[in-house]
DNA sequence: CCCTCGCTAGTCAAAGTTGACTACCCGATC
DNA sequence: GATCGGGTAGTCAACTTTGACTAGCGAGGG
């Protein structure tokens, strides 16, 4: 799974209707040109696609109101916002390690009640301890990494990372429970969108990973 | 970074010679299949890519030994060995968080002198305090994730995440420091290959993360 | 009044990835 | 002696990603 879709729609539907730059600029208010790869080729191909799949409905070509092209705008579709939050939880509970669907999935959780969200990032959990487990059935930790050779450095790492973030897990689950951030059907939802002409704080971040060289 | 060109090149390297079932093969016989996404189709693809590109020598088909088509062979150039050492070196030592990549750097690092491996290492210590600085800028890890609402959390991920990285090469330099594995140019190096007709004792493995749906 | 700079909004070709499919041959079975 | 399953070896079309490029407009300087 890319979380380039799941970071389009989301963007999309909490602008009610966006044209692709708009898009293209909330994700660099979310930072997601840093540690996505949302490139504009991406995003605009999968605003096009998911047109064309009846996930968004495209208004066709409105001219510009601050100079530039005329640009389509585009609105999420009911089948849309289905296929949002199934993306949405299928990346909460998944044991998928790339950090953009990771953190796509926080930044859209309070779109989901919060006992639900409690109840993916569990079934998440079984499923690392899962894996956790058929690495162990090769490899026995307690003897240190060196039984399988430097084979075994990886299958330490992947033992490490797991445990990682399983700890991880077990906090972020621990403050939703104690009733941190606001969830959906909580009142004010939170929207992370700029407004018209509002200026993006972030918009000239610094460097960060994976564009690392 | 994807994976596939230094699995496929680290493949080719230590036969000699081979053909594309042959590497698909070892990436299987390493367990590769689970952890990469290198899927045949890929894997062709490289190969003739990198053919093209002068990375590697395309023998014309040779008729199969063991039932089947007709296939071509591969011989890594003085080009695709260069390339092979730059893309190993720029895995060890950049902060990128792909599982797959970080997994391949760690089984082929041995074909570096340990010295290096240190030095790459320590380079990579280095980038990653670096990025994790530059998180903290807006950030403190000290005062919880909720700090900035439920995108503290991604930023708290990207720490925690940072943080057990960081351990985890601590106590790998600490390991290749204290003589652990055979580096370059230090007797018997590792074979990771199936020789003609060996049974690979991995072909069916268990469930591993990446495909987990 | 013209020209260039910078922002807006997007296109496009080339490369990479995926999953399904093909073709060949051997040995066993009916 | 047909044919059927399974291993060998690879192709292909569809889709996605990437990076470089284009083109429209307004503001401001000279």
């Amino acid at each position: 799974m890319s979380a380039i879709r799941l970071l389009v729609l989301g963007a999309v539907r909490q602008h009610g209707r966006a044209h692709g730059y708009q898009v293209r600029n909330d994700l660099e208010y979310w930072g997601a040109h840093e540690w996505s790869h949302a490139k504009p080729g991406s995003i605009y191909h999968a605003l096009k696609q998911m047109a064309k799949q009846g996930l968004l409905h495209a208004h066709e070509i409105a001219p510009s109101t601050a100079g530039g092209p005329p640009r389509t705008e585009y609105e999420i579709t009911e089948a849309g916002t289905e296929e949002f939050l199934r993306l949405l939880r299928e990346a909460l509970t998944s044991y998928d390690q790339k950090m953009d669907v990771k953190s796509s999935a926080i930044g859209f959780m309070v779109e989901l009640p919060r006992a639900e969200v409690v109840t993916l990032l569990k079934e998440r959990i079984r499923r690392i301890e899962q894996w956790r487990a058929s690495v162990t059935e090769h490899y026995v930790p307690e003897e240190g990494p060196e039984q399988l050779g430097h084979i075994g450095e990886i299958m330490n790492l992947w033992i490490h990372t797991a445990d990682a973030e399983l700890a991880w897990i077990q906090g972020l689950i621990g403050r939703i429970e104690d009733g941190a951030y606001s969830f959906a059907g909580e009142g004010e939802p939170f929207v992370g969108i700029l407004a018209e002409g509002e200026e993006n704080p972030y918009a000239t971040g610094e460097r960060h990973p994976e564009d690392a060289g």
